[in-house]
RNA sequence: GCACCCGUAGCUCAGUUGGUUAGAGCGCAUCGUUGACAUCGAUGAGGUCAUCCGUUCGAGUCGGAUCGGGUGCACCA
């Protein structure tokens, strides 16, 4: 055994090992209750993230755990390839752009490209030691899952969910393409509000605030409040816009608020949602200024070609000269943004598939309720976004790296031809329907929008469990155990594939629930690139370990965001080389007597039954920390079975029989340390994985039947009956092993330097741990006393 | 605005269903290296559990209010 043990070169080695023997393969025919996981897949559009090397190794503690409680651990990996995230990355690391190419060749380019970065990028998650099945791999690109996602489709359209419809949608400009609302977000943006003249049909004339001086060519009326007394005789009268002097009508709706600018707003098609919902209650016309590609319309007149921010200044200016702009002030308001890419979002008219299903926020709510979270607090934030939803979902994509929809439209009668579900996966530009139209028209036009990523992504259960041939596994399969996955994503992913899953299969896809926090930098910020503050999880795992990064993971408490902190990390590298060292002392006593493990009639010592009770208290307390997620817990009975009873004091107590000559006593300190180290590197295989697995390497696998710590089960382990009275009379053995160690600390002497005489005072039947205490401390005597501490070297102890 | 989380030792955090003297690691101080470990060991000093009120025989834990930090959602003319 290494004298340094070296975790580069030994976590790589063992990384093979897994992989070459096919350690985790799932194995459909096994007798056992399955434990299945949807693994997340990751986004390709990147590294890997030191969040996601905290968030994965969690849920692959569970997933080993799971194997340890004699589950059939049903583990797949997964990558999600396709969508804006992969055009980005694709778009980068070849120096192109979309819209430079030919749909066909960008394509082409994305799938060539994904297959040179696939084996690295996945190679991330190895390194962490990651215990997938990574034969049970899918892309949510490949043509196994644009099926499905096909398929789903087909059956939405079918059961009426699925419609599509020309409506204002969220549009990105620069991404040009719609979006859902899910993929909003909020910035601080800067903007003036400015005061505009209109002038109404009496004469008079009404001031109106604004941010969005551009959209005046897009003004369709005028809103007040009905209470609002300032404006209640002007209602229905009619308003000349400026600049563009078409007249708009005064209309009183109580979405209007009074207290906000002067009580009066223009209502443009689109500046925001509220216009929206104008435009549809009071049937107001539909005046387009801005194109998809956010660059005004021929509507605007002389804006004409200008983009959207352009237009403002230049209307601004026109304004002032005009003398029709009579105020404007600064201000600091919420705009929203699209996540990928950080462009304000503007409100556009266009044809779009939706999944109907704003009628099913009830169901939505009870199922998520039915969920068992962990942590449970996190179902708080599915309710709200649910109760919060506005729009059905848009599942359409002006894009091109995406699943395809499935469908053709009849250029004779328009008709939607749907892909036959045999036929599928289809790319509707090159394939052709097998059937003409009802109409009797052989002509079709291809849909060339593909779906939202989330509406294949949103499927992982269902894809993941299709790569099992065995029909009676499946059925074991769905829904499965436990869908891991980190928090900022709930509202998209988790949500999502409830949906699909509901619609699809009538019911909950998963039982549990376990969320991951957030990875943040020392100060509490989030890492980004701009603010410098990113940690490379490679950089870590050469310093460290996986295993060290594993330690850190599994002691943050689920869903709670944590500070990154290299200290934390090196109490994990502490941790792995303790073991190894106290793996290495066991290893040697073993050699140098030629130990081979039985049971037969062993000469127990108190101190023996004392740790063997331990390791099943701990046993105890961290499968019931597990089964509750409880991953800091479960660590914690580990650490204390380890680092204070064996390490600490067992260790130390037996060393005096190991090194000895009583060959009765000495065989039953080798084989309880043969079994309770056994113990400790099984609670703490899901944990330290490499090193665990190095240890029973080491020592074990000649004696036992199998090839990796990760085969055996908590009954593998033999335990009995706790002693109680021995653990609790130990609690005083270790605190008078305790006060000698203090009193030798005290007298400047070293912890093995011999002493005389310990007294200790206590009932007569406590001298049974005398011939211990005497060995630890290295007394030449301990003895039964009342008196008091009057020799220097002699330890007096009470016991209380 | 609605909802959620957090506030425990100098720092980072753990504290199951209320129950003796509130824990860990790091840091700090003192001591100690010839039989696993100096990438170490031993010992020790650090806490009014944010504040206030309440429930209770008993509150870090339960309820209410307040203050501070953060997050999600909404609003954003």
């Amino acid at each position: 055994m290494d004298k340094q043990y070296d975790f580069i070169s030994r976590e790589l080695e063992i990384q093979k090992f897994w992989q070459k023997n096919g350690i985790f393969k799932f194995d459909p025919d096994l007798e056992k209750e399955v434990f299945s996981i949807d693994t997340p897949p990751p986004t390709v559009s990147g590294q890997m993230h030191i969040g996601h090397s905290f968030s994965y190794t969690q849920q692959d503690i569970v997933a080993r755990f799971a194997r340890l409680a004699n589950k059939n651990v049903f583990y797949p990996f997964g990558t999600d390839d396709n969508g804006l995230p992969t055009e980005r990355l694709i778009e980068k690391l070849k120096n192109v752009r979309t819209v430079d190419m030919k749909r066909s060749q960008f394509i082409e380019l994305c799938q060539k490209t994904l297959q040179e970065i696939l084996p690295d990028f996945i190679q991330d998650w190895k390194d962490i030691g990651m215990s997938c099945d990574f034969d049970l791999y899918y892309s949510t690109i490949d043509d196994n899952s644009r099926r499905l996602s096909q398929q789903s489709f087909i059956d939405l359209y079918k059961m009426g969910r699925a419609y599509r419809i020309e409506a204002p949608v969220v549009w990105c400009p620069t991404c040009r393409t719609a979006i859902s609302q899910m993929e909003m977000e909020d910035r601080v943006d800067e903007s003036k509000f400015c005061d505009l003249t209109f002038k109404l049909d009496n004469g008079e004339e009404l001031i109106i605030s604004t941010t969005r001086p551009e959209l005046l060519s897009s003004c369709v009326a005028i809103f007040v409040n009905p209470q609002d007394e300032r404006y209640q005789k002007i209602v229905n009268q009619m308003a000349q816009v400026p600049i563009f002097n078409h007249k708009v009508k005064v209309i009183a709706d109580s979405r209007a608020e009074m207290e906000k600018g002067t009580g009066a707003a223009m209502c443009c098609t689109f500046g925001d949602a509220t216009d929206m919902q104008w435009y549809r209650a009071h049937k107001l016309p539909l005046i387009l200024s801005i194109d998809q590609s956010g660059h005004m319309t021929d509507k605007a007149g002389k804006y004409k070609g200008m983009t959207a921010k352009e237009a403002r200044e230049a209307i601004t200016s026109d304004l002032k000269v005009a003398g029709l702009m009579i105020g404007e002030k600064k201000i600091t308001h919420n705009v929203n943004v699209h996540e990928r890419c950080k462009t304000q979002v503007e409100i556009i008219n266009s044809k779009q598939w939706f999944i109907k299903y704003l009628d099913l926020k009830e169901q939505f709510l009870s199922a998520g309720n039915k969920l068992n979270w962990y942590p449970d607090f996190m179902k708080s934030r599915l309710e709200n976004w649910i109760k919060g939803l506005q729009w059905d979902w848009c599942i359409s994509r002006q894009r091109f790296f995406g699943v395809p929809f499935p469908l053709w439209y009849c250029k004779n009668c328009g008709k939607v031809k749907l892909a036959n579900v045999d036929d599928l996966p289809v790319d509707p530009i090159k394939d052709k329907p097998k059937t003409p139209c009802d109409c009797g028209s052989n002509e079709f036009e291809p849909e060339i929008d593909v779906l939202d990523t989330w509406a294949t992504s949103s499927l992982t259960p269902q894809i993941a469990i299709s790569l099992v041939s065995d029909k009676v596994a499946k059925d074991k399969l769905f829904p499965m155990s436990l869908r891991p996955q980190a928090h900022d994503i709930i509202s998209f992913w988790l949500f999502n594939t409830l949906v699909k899953s509901l619609l699809h299969e009538n019911k909950n896809p998963w039982r549990d629930v376990m969320i991951s926090g957030w990875v943040l930098d020392p100060k509490g910020r989030k890492m980004s690139k701009s603010l410098g503050n990113v940690i490379e999880p490679k950089n870590i795992i050469k310093s460290y370990g996986a295993d060290a990064i594993r330690y850190w993971a599994c002691g943050a408490a689920l869903g709670q965001d944590i500070s990154f902190t290299e200290e934390e990390i090196r109490v994990g590298k502490k941790t792995v080389l303790k073991l190894w060292n106290a793996a290495r002392f066991c290893k040697l006593q073993f050699e140098q007597n030629l130990f081979t493990p039985d049971n037969e009639k062993l000469n127990l010592e108190p101190e023996d039954e004392w740790i063997i009770s331990r390791l099943i208290i701990a046993v105890d307390e961290y499968k019931k920390s597990f089964k509750q997620y409880n991953l800091p817990m479960a660590r914690a009975a580990v650490d204390k079975l380890f680092w204070d009873d064996f390490a600490d004091n067992y260790l130390e107590i037996i060393k005096e029989r190991v090194y000895g000559q009583d060959e009765g006593s000495k065989h039953a300190a080798l084989n309880t340390l043969y079994s309770i180290l056994f113990g400790i590197v099984c609670l703490y295989s899901p944990i330290i994985a490499h090193v665990s697995e190095k240890i029973y390497d080491e020592i074990y696998k000649r004696d036992k039947n199998k090839e990796s710590i990760s085969q055996f089960i908590f009954g593998d382990l033999n335990l009995g009956k706790v002693n109680k009275n021995i653990v609790s009379d130990f609690e005083i053995v270790k605190k008078i092993i305790s006060k000698i160690r203090k009193y030798k600390s005290e007298h400047q002497l070293s912890i093995n330097a011999p002493i005389s005489k310990v007294t200790i005072q206590a009932e007569d039947d406590f001298e049974a741990y005398f011939s211990l205490i005497k060995s630890v401390s290295n007394a030449k005597s301990v003895t039964l006393g009342r008196g008091n501490l009057e020799i220097e070297d002699t330890v007096k102890v009470k016991i209380s």
